[in-house]
DNA sequence: GCCGTTTTCGGCCCGACTGTTTTCAGTCG
């Protein structure tokens, strides 16, 4: 296969003259990860343009997608002396990674990317376009500027002008528009929708499903089996021996446009404008299929690597025996992943973070699963105390009914500290004792049976003032059986002073036992701090403090990558509601979905204690 | 350019889809 590695046939001498002006390429040493793979993507684009080694192009492709998905800051690993140890980093991207933040150039990137128009790299990030029709694009069109050449293009296919260039036809004039569209929608980010809405949209479709006796299993598939914390498009699986009568019955389900039908599967626009798609497959395939399409792709790439070492190719009908080119099926997942030697892996830690070579060695962790919860510590009731923030809707009765429906041995109240501005120090601890007063009152007229299944705990839910002092004096501590401490201001402080500030609360008061809410982001809404959590694990690992993980919707915080970084120092977590109605208890699940994505086991996570064993935890800290 | 159950050389995931083609190249997930 010489033609691989010979130049391109395409004269860019002469392009790289006509565009001899526009050289330079700006970047610095602070480029952020995702600048950082951007780039790293931007050379190898060029290198398959210039005709370069393919598999050189993809081991920089596969370098950038490392890049983009780690947890920690590139700089930071640099610092650190552990560039080495980023997947798909070798000797050679890390000495130019260490040139780039040492100098904040790189010679051989600018040498590579000079020699092709510097307006193609824009390009790339449109859907549809890949390397070698931005070449083609920006030569024929003489497309000059990088700061227009998207503007530029799209009034180029609107006059028509592409359609004349061999290659290209009208129908790739649609497909540019639709892309620069997209690619326009992608920049506002408002298409993900959170993983409660998937999941109760995709539920409602499966219940529909299964009402039929031709449907023998249904699952949802991708990022939503996986419970990612926010989801693109809905997929649902559907195992069937009566694939049309299936897809005919899905089609009926309401909504607003029929988007695609066919024989494997169909595609609805629904009524609330998300899309949901169908496959189908006959029952002794389906473990493949889920399989194939659970993902995430750097899961399926690794274990097909892995299959290809022992002789084995992967796709999604089964597993087929390179040499002798026999397929085999799999009804389960289970057994898809028993015939490459290896214990069945959860879906939610599909994401090649080491999971593979963890199952391959008998390493995996046992992951908490929902009915290991033993209570919910963070809620908020409607007991009004000039609460600094808002209060909830249902009465603390309502709440220990609902745990004991739950099946938990104990709840904590966890409502917001007083109101500090218009209160004195005194009049504060007054309150708060009132209050411990009164929920002791409300527990203590329940009927018998309720106290004996659910304990209550009268906890607070304390500000983090800007300087890391709390919100409630020390003296009020008295009045509550712990704390969970939480950021709900200045969120955009430096790094250097939002850990100091952080670092100051957990460590302000031996009550403090739960870090809430800790990045304080909110999905598609609010970026969370930028602390250094490195640091902040090591305090709550010496403190024994809980780091929280808020199963509210549009929180998940602690994210799942924090989860997975924490759990590697031994840090603790509690994960918690964050209810301010009653029924939002059942949310929980979201958050032990979030601790299965950080690889959490029962024993990461405290209330998974009995409770005798979390009230020890509480005050000693074991 | 990376990497190791084929470990310092010789391989590198896999198939679907689309448009422009008449047998394939490019892109995507």
């Amino acid at each position: 296969m010489l033609g691989l590695y010979t130049t391109s046939p395409l004269a860019h001498s002469m392009i790289a003259q006509v565009f001899e002006e526009d050289k330079s390429f700006c970047y610095d040493r602070d480029m952020t990860n995702l600048e950082i793979a951007e780039l790293l993507r931007n050379v190898a684009a060029a290198y398959e343009i210039l005709g370069e080694n393919p598999f050189k192009t993809i081991a920089y492709q596969k370098a950038a997608d490392s890049i983009e998905h780690l947890t920690s800051d590139l700089k930071d690993m640099w610092d650190d002396g552990k560039l080495d140890t980023v997947p798909g980093v070798g000797s050679a991207l890390a000495s130019h990674l260490d040139e780039l933040f040492r100098t904040g150039k790189v010679k051989h990137f600018d040498q590579v990317l000079s020699k092709l128009p510097k307006s193609i790299y824009p390009l790339l990030l449109v859907p549809g376009l890949g390397p070698k029709k931005a070449y083609k694009l920006v030569s024929e069109l003489t497309l000059k500027d990088s700061k227009t050449v998207i503007a530029d293009l799209e009034k180029a296919a609107q006059t028509h002008k592409i359609a004349a260039i061999v290659g290209f036809g009208e129908k790739s004039e649609e497909v540019i528009l639709s892309g620069i569209e997209s690619y326009k929608r992608g920049q506002i980010k408002e298409n993900r929708m959170m993983l409660p809405e998937a999941d109760g949209i995709a539920r409602d479709i499966i219940n529909y499903l299964k009402k039929m006796p031709e449907v023998n299993h249904a699952d949802p598939l991708g990022s939503l089996r996986r419970q990612v914390a926010t989801i693109g498009d809905i997929d649902i699986a559907v195992a069937t021996r009566k694939p049309a009568v299936v897809i005919e019955h899905f089609v009926k389900y309401p909504h607003q446009k029929l988007i695609d039908k066919g024989a494997a599967g169909a595609t609805l626009l629904l009524n609330n404008g998300r899309q949901v798609d169908l496959r189908v497959q006959k029952p002794e395939a389906y473990g493949a299929m889920l399989q194939y399409f659970t993902g995430s792709k750097h899961h399926n790439i690794k274990l097909r690597t892995y299959a290809v070492g022992r002789g084995l190719s992967l796709n999604e009908y089964g597993i087929k025996q390179v040499k002798t080119g026999k397929l085999t099926e799999f009804a389960s997942e289970e057994g898809f992943y028993q015939a490459l030697h290896m214990p069945y892996i959860p879906p939610e830690i599909r994401e090649d973070k080491g999971e593979i070579e963890a199952a391959v060695s008998g390493r995996l962790p046992k992951l908490i699963e929902l009915s290991d919860i033993k209570g919910d510590l963070h809620m908020h009731t409607n007991y009004n105390f000039s609460s600094s923030h808002d209060i909830g809707a249902s009465h603390v009765k309502e709440h220990l009914d609902k745990a004991a429906a739950l099946g938990y041995e104990y709840i904590g109240i966890s409502d917001h500290n007083p109101s500090i501005s218009n209160q004195t120090q005194k009049q504060i601890v007054a309150v708060m004792k009132k209050r411990k007063e009164w929920y002791e009152q409300q527990y203590y007229s329940l009927k018998d049976g309720l106290k004996k299944r659910v304990h209550l705990l009268i906890m607070c839910e304390v500000d983090i003032l800007t300087d890391g002092k709390l919100a409630l004096p020390d003296e009020a501590f008295e009045y509550v059986d712990a704390a969970i401490v939480s950021l709900h201001s200045s969120f955009t402080q430096s790094r250097k002073d939002i850990t100091k500030r952080i670092i100051t609360a957990l460590t302000s008061h031996p009550k403090v036992r739960i870090f809430g809410h800790p990045t304080g982001r909110l999905l598609a809404r609010r970026e969370g701090v930028d602390a250094d959590w490195p640091e902040v694990f090591a305090t709550c690992k010496k403190h024994s403090i809980a780091l929280e993980i808020n199963a509210y919707p549009d929180r998940l915080d602690l994210p799942d990558s924090l989860v997975y970084e924490a759990r590697k120092e031994g840090v603790k977590f509690c994960i918690d509601t964050d209810s301010h109605e009653v029924d939002q208890m059942d949310m929980m699940r979201y958050g032990v979905s979030v601790a299965r994505r950080g690889w959490a086991t029962k024993h990461d996570i405290v209330n998974t204690l009995g409770y005798n064993e979390f009230k020890s935890w509480l005050q000693k800290g074991v």
